[in-house]
DNA sequence: CCCTAAAAGGATAAAAAATGTCTTGTTAGG
DNA sequence: CCTAACAAGACATTTTTTATCCTTTTAGGG
């Protein structure tokens, strides 16, 4: 239980990566699996999904690669996680109304909802910035 | 990521459901089952983790039944998570020194040990008694 | 207009974990 | 010694994770 994938490792180490490099230096997908020691075709699909909704920009074609869509300051932790795993959510029923018969008299249900807002403060509050400097 | 799995939750069912009985009611594990609706042989298997580590205690034969372990106010949810999913730990690397060859330098590792903290106090916080009172 | 570089997208496959089931063994009461 | 009840271990199924490969699209440069 609680624990992060590999895909939600990897994606953390490819993007502080490109979060620490200069912010107009455009990386290539290999070089960045290189340095973070991820299998290139895996970061792939990882980096296809950031993409998707901005969180890295990027540039096909000769001279291409990628760029972090926005500054390092602004892209939190949460955000790079919920990209890749999705949601956090600690137990079913807390991704909604509906999932359980139980939740309306269920004394755990308010738990979870602790634990995931603990969860998701914790990650919002880190951003690349912090993570990417020395 | 972060998602109990249905084994947590069955174990959960099951331990509160029996803190909820009268002190000295020794339950059937097939009526405990029953109650809360899990697969009577998945729930054995939980219920002889908890029997292991004395959450519970067992009485085989006639008459033979699960009793609670300990006093409701004493178990803690956190226990009872653990028991079943194994230690909170939301990354590899907070297992342990040497899970991670860049533990040392990361910046992301302290943000993982700051989510076990949080996930753990919030489960420590919460006895079976809170959760089987009416 | 081709040729090459590079990411995007989709299909597929192997490995691991989750979710149960079944059978047999053990303990206890009557 | 018969039956009730939990214990333990093996087995089976499904889902998720962890990739890999192949084809397509986009772009730059000669
Ligand atoms: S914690 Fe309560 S509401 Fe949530 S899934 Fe379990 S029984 Fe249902
Ligand atoms: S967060 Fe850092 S220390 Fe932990 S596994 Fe990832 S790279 Fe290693």
């Amino acid at each position: 239980m609680m624990e992060l994938t590999r895909k939600g490792e990897y994606a953390i180490r490819g993007i502080v990566y490109l979060a620490a490099q200069p912010p107009d230096r455009v990386c290539l997908l290999s070089d960045i699996a290189a340095a973070v020691d991820v299998p290139a075709t895996f970061l792939a699909k990882i980096f296809q999904q950031f993409s998707k909704i901005g969180l890295v920009k990027s540039y096909r074609g000769t001279g291409g690669g990628f760029l972090l869509g926005r500054v390092p300051e602004k892209i939190t932790l949460l955000e790079v996680v919920e990209a890749v795993e999705g949601p956090i959510v600690p137990n079913r029923c807390v991704v909604g109304a509906g999932e359980c018969v139980r939740d309306v008299t269920c004394k755990v249900h308010p738990v979870w909802k602790r634990v995931q807002g603990q969860v998701r403060d914790v990650l919002a509050g880190v951003t690349l910035k912090e993570l990417s400097e020395v």
